[in-house]
Formats: structure tokens, sequence, C-alpha cells
DNA sequence: AATGAATGAGGTTTCATTCAT
DNA sequence: AATGAATGAAACCTCATTCAT
């Protein structure tokens, strides 16, 4: 684990106590209401969600869309952070990216409201979380090296594809009924692994 | 190909010379606008995109969303008549599909409306596609059978494997400029491959 | 009965078989319609119940306006029809203007378009309508000498007196579940009999 | 007089200041706004009127007939109120009920926009105001039934008699130039006058 | 710092009327 | 003369954002 502070939307001023309670509650609300209303919920039904008013809400996130970003780049970041973990343990390298693969659906199946916001966030999201993105680019770019080492990937992959087929597994949880994610991440899976 | 006559909104009631060519115009004007501004394109702009007042727009789809769901629903005949094409070919079975698969995402990269159409359609557009949905899945299967035979296809794949594969492919067609979705695609060619 | 051809819309140019027909069955279902929807039906609810195009109801009728007017031409030339009727009959005068009265409600009654006719009708109607009006008017304020020089009238019972009455009347039938016109229209008789 | 706070639409909870006071010019502006323009009076016009935004207007009326209802149930409460007061007044029972009936047509000439309220709004407005059209029709029974003891009004009159007869003088307000409401009014009072 | 009332541009949809067929 | 598709101004309402309290 790498962050000690957790991050805030812009300035990293210490805010006061109350603040940072409201910060946390707004994003956690965020999810839920996001997950449950898709990215047409209102930034009104976030604040009622969260016990706070409209006004509270835009003074901790600028715009709805910074929202949303903050959103997406709190969960680059844990997929950061995972990624880093991964590189400190030991083990066979395809089972440590099998393994972190396998965490980061199961978090995602469990968090809708992340599907949403990466739909509906424009370059701002992605912006926004570039550095936890580039982070996790790296990291991976190790891990996958030493797997190709090992001989237990495919080896013609990089990092850029399995952020790839991640995106388009997550896309997919939930579109369907008849779409069952589990078996999507099997068959990603299969694809990564060598031979 | 099996479609004689474009298929209209609701009732198979022949339409007059120029509200045909309306309705075709409106679709199409639908695909350019929704592609380029997303799905909250507005039908204001669809109208002017096509040359008519909002009016006409309204009287050929009752709802933006009827609209929409009309996108999708014209882009799975299409996958649903070249599915049967395919089954009507002579060839290698595995070959066919991914013909098919290769052509689908082909067109799916050129027409960005679709996608959006998709991600921003809810219930309704899967609904009204539900038949050509239906149709797609039954011949994917039989192609999927005749291919298992072979032994030229992963034995375990089913026609929603492939449903769910594509969709993925799909929604990440554009989403970041580092995403290849020729790659994308080789990616899941590769995994429906037998071993 | 003082009528012969029943006025048309504008210029009384004789029309054509079925244009005529066509008239008829505008006004008829105009009358259904409003009775039904209230002053904002449709012209296209009123084309369809008449089974013809809109454009045929607009050949006819310039305006949703003129069409209302000339419901309640109609309604008054009916109602001049009676008064000049009763004019030629033979009886106590109080009666017979009482029985017009009672005709006349009972029409009314059984006619709820009129009455969204003109609650939503402007002064247009009023205009189309004023020979009707002023006929009725003139035959009433007769019908009224006679019934005052009985002795069996209100003295200072003017005609339009009457009018103003029977507005009020027709005003409120249906307006609530509890409003009863038969004991609406008892009181308003009462009001204008002698002594 | 009974009402001591000025009754808010919902839910009774105290407004901030400013929001009572555009609560209020909301209205106001209404009744001005719907008399002038009749019952198709835009929203728009009656945000303008007050100086508000639209957006304001519908915070405090969820729709337009709400807005209209409000009107109603207003002028409804105010009768009622006028009624209680009356009740608790010594004086000859008929002359409490002629007072109340030529305030009430006072005041209802004075206001058109309520009429064109009372034509256009639906069920809903009737609803909304059934408490005080019941308060009213309540008391307005007992003051009849103190004339009836004292022998001065027409025996068989019931509150719904009045109510009726009221409706019907408010609906010929304005509606032709020779119409004479307070001529009206005199038949009506005259009616509801023993023998 | 927090609140929530106010704002108003902008979205979807309707419908009286016109006009090509 | 009849048809009904097309028109587009205008209606209602929403919601991201601002700002007075």
């Amino acid at each position: 684990m790498t962050t000690k502070t957790p991050p805030l939307s812009e300035t990293d001023r210490p805010l006061r106590a109350d603040a940072r309670r409201n910060h946390e509650r707004i994003l956690e609300s965020a999810r839920v209401v996001f997950a449950q209303a898709g990215p047409d919920a209102q930034i009104d039904d976030v604040a009622r969600h969260a016990g706070v008013g409209v006004g509270t809400v835009y003074r901790h996130f600028p715009t709805k869309e910074a929202l949303l970003a903050e959103l997406v780049r709190q969960k680059f970041r844990l997929f950061a952070d995972r990624a880093r973990d991964a590189l400190a343990k030991d083990g066979e390298p395809f089972a440590l990216i099998e393994g972190l693969i396998r965490r980061n659906a199961a978090t995602a199946a469990s968090d809708a409201g992340i599907q949403y916001a990466l739909a509906s966030a424009g370059e701002q999201a992605w912006t926004q979380a570039q550095a936890e993105q580039d982070e996790l680019l790296a990291v991976t770019a190790e891990l996958i090296e030493r797997a190709r080492r090992a001989g237990t990937i495919r080896p013609d992959v990089e990092a850029t594809d399995i952020g790839m087929l991640m995106c388009g597994l997550c896309s997919t949880m939930g579109a369907r009924p008849d779409f069952d994610w589990r078996r999507h991440l099997d068959l990603v899976i299969d694809v990564l692994r060598a031979g």
C-alpha cells in the first residue's frame, strides 16, 4: 500500500474534520446513486442521499463531471495499489496477474456505479485519473515482463491489452440478464495465458 | 440475404414515397448525429441534419428512445442477415464465424453512432430488437455447432459468449486513443479458436 | 321553421353532394369529440372520427375556432327556430317560454360538446352567430312582452336575462357530480315566473 | 376569521422568508396573467410577471395544474372563512346569506383569473380544494337552516343550490358585453328569498 | 463551511395549419 | 376535392449550477 493520505479533489489542503467526512460521504453516495439511476442521476439525489445540501456537493466537486471523474480516479487508484502489492509478492507471475484481474473484476461487479461513471464521463475523467492509470499501466507492464520470462503468459501481451479486455469485460457487466461476467472473465484469462 | 423490404417502424403499412425517403433519411441522420454528439444528441439536430422538421421525426418515431431503438434493431437485423448468409455458404465453419465477426466489428467501428445508441438506449431498445437478437443467437448457435463438430472451435463456446465478447469489443472502440480495436478483435478470435 | 337550406360555413355556394355529406359528418364528429375530450380535442381526432383527412376538415372550416363557432351557431339557429315556432303557437305565453327553456336545457344537457365549444370559443364564435343570437333575442323579447301583458311573467324580465340565466345553467351542467341541472332549471324558471 | 398562517402548497413546513415571498408573488402573478390570457396562459409568462425564473414556479407548484388548483383552493378558503364569519355574526339569517353572496360575487367579478382557473382546471383542482369546499358547504347548510327557521329563505333551498347558482353566475361574468352580473346576482338572490 | 432556493438555457414533445401528392 | 405527411412555433418541464441566507 502506498498512499498514506487519501487524495482530495484538487488542492491537497487539509480539510476540517467535518468537511473530510462530507467529502467521503458524497463520494459514497455518488457510487450508490449512480449505480441505481445510471449516469442521468441528479446531483440533487446524490446530495439528498449524502444528507447534505447541493451547495456542499459543489463545494467539494466543481462539476458533475468532476465528481464522476473522482469516482473513476479512486477506482484506478485502488487497482494501481493492488498491482503494486502484487509486484511485492512472491509467486508464479501469471498467477499473480490472474489473481489481480479476478479481484478487480469482482470489485467492478460489486460496484455498478463505476460502470456508469466510466460510460458517461467524458475526457475529463480519464485526464483526472491520468497519473493513476499511468502507474497501473507501468506496474502491469512489469508484471507482464516477469510472466513473459517465466513463459506463462501469451508472449505478445501488453499492458494496454489487459486494460482493453478489462474495459470490455466491465462494460458488459449487467448489460443483459443472459450475460455472465464470470464466464467472460474466464475467457479473458484464457486468452492471456500462454499457449 | 433475407429481408426484401426495409422494415418500417411499427405497422408495416406501405408509406408514401416521400415518407419512406424521410424515414430513411432520419435514420441515417440519427446515425451520424449520435456518432458525433453522443447519446445526448438532440432530436432537433437529427431533424436539422435530415433536412426535415422535428415534427416529422416524431411522426416516424414517437420518442427519442424509439429512434435509438430502431437504430439498434437495424444493426441486429444486419448481423442476423449476415449470419444467415454465412450459414448458407460452404467453407471451414470456424473461418465462417471468424469472417462474420471481423465484418461485424468493422461495421461497428465505422458506425460509432450505434455504440452510443446501445449505451444510452434503455430496455426498450433491446425489447424492440428481440426478434433480431433471437435470430442472431439461433443462427450463431448453429454455426458454432458445425465448427464444434469440425473441431476448430473452442469446444465449450456458446452463442452468448460471442455476443458478450463482441459487446465488450464494441464498447471499447474509440474509448481511448491507445485502444486498438483490431488488436482487441484478434484476441477475441484467438480465444474462440480451438486449443 | 324558417331556414330552408342549412347555411354553410361562409360562402353559400352549393357543394357537391359528397362535400355536403362530409360537412355534416365533420360537424357531427366535432360534437362527439369535443364532448369527450373537451376544448383541447385535436382536429386530427375530429378528422379521424369523421373518417376524413385533416385537410378535408380544413377545407370546410378554415380554423379550429371556426369549427367551434359553427357548432355554436347551429345551436343558436336551433334555439331561434324553436322560439319562432313558439311565437306561432297559441297558449299561455309564460307556459310557452317555460316549454322553450326546458327543451333548450334538455338539448344542451344531451350535447356536452356545445358547452365545451362555448367555453373555449373566443370572440369569433359569438360574432359568427350574431345573426342567430339577434333573432333569438328579438323573438324572445316578443314572447316576454306577451307574457308581461298576461301578467304571468316577472314584470322586469328582459330577453338578456333569460340568455344570461341559461348560460349560467348550461355552464354548470356536468361540472360537478352533485350538481343537478334539472333542479337548477326549476330555480331559473321560478325566478322568471310572476309573483 | 380562522386561518392564521396563509396555507402553503403541500407540506406545511415553514419556508424561508424569500421563498414565502416568492410563493405569494407567483400566486398573485398567476391571478393576473390567467385573467389576461385565459387558461392558455403560459407558465413562462407567470414567471416573468412575478420576476422569477420558471424553475422557481415549478419548485413551488409541481405542475401548471397544481398552480391553477391552488388558486381555486385559496378562493374557496376565502369563501369558507367568510361563511364562518357570517355564522358568528348576529342579524337576520337571510340577510347574512345575501351579504355573503354579494361579497363573494364582487370578489369573483374583480378577479377574472379565478374564472379561467376554474374553467381549465381539471379534477385535481376540485380535489385539492375538497376540504375547503366541504367546509363551505357545511357552514352554508347551517346558515340556510337558520334562515329556514326564520322563514326568510325559500324553504327547499340546499347548500348545493347556492353553489350551483353561484357557479352559473360566475361563469357568465364578462362572457358577453351585454351580460350584467349585478342583474344576474339580483335574480339569484330573489330566487333564494322566501315566497 | 453549509444550505437549499433560485436560475434559465435547453430538452422533449404537441398540434394547428400547410401543401405536395 | 381529398388525403395525410410535413412543418415548426411554442408548450411544459428538468436539472446543472449559482448565490443569498
